[in-house]
DNA sequence: AAAAGCGTTGTAAACGCTTACTTTTCGAAG
DNA sequence: CTTCGAAAAGTAAGCGTTTACAACGCTTTT
């Protein structure tokens, strides 16, 4: 190793020095940059964050010296001593089981990850990363993950209730906290969800004012999901105010995949019990392996059974029928949770506790009504816009 | 602010004392924990590491006390000590075009995210968080995030050539860089990818062993994805050396989405060549919108043209036809890329370069294939294992 | 009984950066 | 040609850990 009397830095300046063949070992450091520049550190770094006055032409000396060294800023550093980190951390649930590879393929084209994508663009236009967490009792590391994570982001965004409200209250102590899909009613933390009340009762009344049903059946998520939850509930209650029938029999509990959706419609076919007119199902994948099972049963959709779906994914429309379903948006979801984090961080208090974004009844042709003159790929606008809620 | 004289920590401790009413402003560090604990830090950095001898006595006095103060290590602190950040960067491809929604819900559906999911599982069993970065020249951020990752993360996954070659020889000088779906001769980096040759090979002689096809058609995904180029080239010389016929008027581009694949066929409806009797395609997404634009102009399948996927993504099981396609595993992709560099973390060496993946062909109806009697739920095991190659 | 050895604990120096505070520099005014 | 003041640059003290090294018992050995 070579080092230069009093210089604290790496050798890293070996590389481009011709005292010698020594390897780099490890990045250049601040001193590395300040010592080529012929500044101190104190100045590489005003020049590196172009906060407060430095001449141009030492700015130019510095910023050549970095380029020439290849400097990185090391953002750990950065981090411990401004408390700052960039960082965003994402916490999802993860329903992998074992060593059951479906599980795990099925999931991915859940709803999340178009949130998880548009968070992370977002998070990348305010100049932050995002930080991954699967937690729950299936993933490999379980709850420890979440607990380090309040060392290392500056602000946490929460899928789907993975904590109880109490854990929810501790986390948000410490950082600030989003909540994504919850039941909107956390006093610890801000919450951005989508307007599951609204889109039920739409679909209620398209299922009775121009389908004139009598009696419908619902297949629900995820046990214990807060969205499933609010979907079953609002679609209940529109569909007994219009004075129809909503049996227990045809409440079908499924867990937002097709596998699920398709074996609750298998069940459900054993019964002696009528089926209802419609089936409403949670998400658009459920809807799918709802639709199968009928098809499989030789029950055509829909002709003899009604069904819809939730969510609006893309290939649904390449279905046979298309689906019926509600649009909502999932990146949107992601960007304003992102956007109510960033704020918080920002003036460390937001006018607004809760978020709802809107959502919209796309009407096609598995609820029985005609088909589209437009080709899929047309029809992808979202025509409402995000509803605020202050509580 | 309240202050032990000579005590270095913030105030965290006045929560659980009685000297006054002080608020929690900041997080309990292990001075905190020492003081309270009446030991030093070191025996608390002890304790928690758990690495070096501390008596039984001593180490409950620790955790005691850090339970009562809730505390939770710095990792930031941590990262810049020891030099490891227990964090790995995952890098894509962001396809969001602007304000353009449907680019970011379609792209989502994409085996990417499948691929991350695996990744993240396999990353938290190793301890290890995921760090999200899109990149691209669409992406709000451009190159920048990518560049500060090096000073963030222990190792970093690229997906799908996000770099040139220079740039990737040059990130995996700094940091240990794993390549996925690259072409897998990149002297820089680790590679990861699934077996292109072998599967298009298969799905080749299958055309034409089984269904004796004389003429036939290629949609390719992403312009320039080396996946794609891989899938095109092998289906391209498995075909020719079975003296069957690949027109250039046959080969249709695409973008990996469905909406690609639909605007294609379309297009190659309205020339003038006959069609050949069947339509390979780069991924799933892009043969469901191939067969939507089929059916629209009247076509049937695999009646009168047969159409294959890759990927085999749980929704087209339920198509009408069910998707005729090659599986592989997306999280194992993402699996075996984690482990491939955790490794290389930890032995500074691999003796493997490349990792092939296998691949398999299912045949299901949309090739003419006569239907499955089993439930798609019940179909998804991997028969194949993991190949490796070593140069 | 003193020395040696070993297991435990403490002290203090990094790690690479930001930033409050201090010193130097430089140009304009006296 | 000083003097003064602001602007620019430097000094050094953290940020919260880890860890090499020193110091301190205690038991064991001679």
């Amino acid at each position: 190793m070579y080092f230069v009397s009093g210089y604290r830095g790496n050798n890293a300046l070996s590389l481009l020095g011709n005292q010698g063949e020594y390897v780099v070992d490890s990045q250049p450091t601040i001193y590395d940059v300040a010592q080529r520049a012929g500044v101190s550190i104190a100045t590489v770094s005003r020049a590196l964050n172009s906060l407060s006055s430095v001449r141009p032409a030492t700015r130019d000396k510095v910023l050549v010296a970095m380029r020439e060294l290849k400097f990185v800023p090391n953002s750990v550093a950065r981090g411990l001593s401004s408390g700052k980190h960039w960082i965003l951390g994402l916490v999802f649930m993860q329903t992998a089981v074992d060593n059951n590879v479906l599980a795990v393929e099925e999931a991915s084209l859940l709803y999340t990850d178009i949130v998880i994508r548009g968070a992370e663009a977002r998070a990348a236009a305010h100049g932050y990363s995002l930080l991954l967490c699967g937690a729950g009792e299936n993933h490999p590391a379980g709850m420890t993950p979440l607990m380090n994570l309040t060392g290392t982001v500056d602000g946490l965004i929460m899928l789907d209730r993975v904590l109880v409200e109490d854990e929810v209250a501790d986390l948000s102590r410490r950082i600030p906290v989003v909540l994504l899909a919850g039941r909107g009613d956390s006093s610890a933390a801000i919450t951005v969800r989508v307007d599951n009340e609204q889109a039920m009762r739409s679909l209620a009344q398209h299922f009775i004012d121009v389908h004139h049903v009598k009696r419908v059946g619902f297949v629900s998520g995820h046990e214990g999901s807060p969205d499933s939850v609010a979907r079953e509930a609002s679609f209940r209650s529109a569909i007994e105010e219009g004075g129809v029938t909503l049996a227990d029999v045809d409440i079908l509990k499924s867990d937002w995949t097709s596998a699920g959706g398709e074996g609750a419609m298998r069940r459900r076919l054993t019964l002696d019990a009528p089926l209802p007119e419609v089936f409403a199902c949670a998400n658009d994948q459920t809807a799918v392996g709802v639709i199968y099972a009928l098809h499989a049963a030789g029950l055509r959709v829909p002709e003899d059974v009604l069904v819809s779906g939730f969510d609006d994914i893309t290939l649904t429309r390449y279905f046979k029928p298309p689906l019926t379903t509600i649009r909502q948006s999932g990146s949107l979801l992601g960007e304003v949770a992102v956007d109510a984090l960033v704020a918080t961080l920002d003036n460390s208090e937001l006018a607004v506790r809760t978020i709802v974004l809107p959502t919209e009844l796309v009407v096609r042709e598995s609820c029985g009504c005609a088909a589209a003159s437009e080709s899929p790929a047309e029809i992808f606008k979202m025509t409402a816009t995000p509803t605020m809620v202050v509580n």
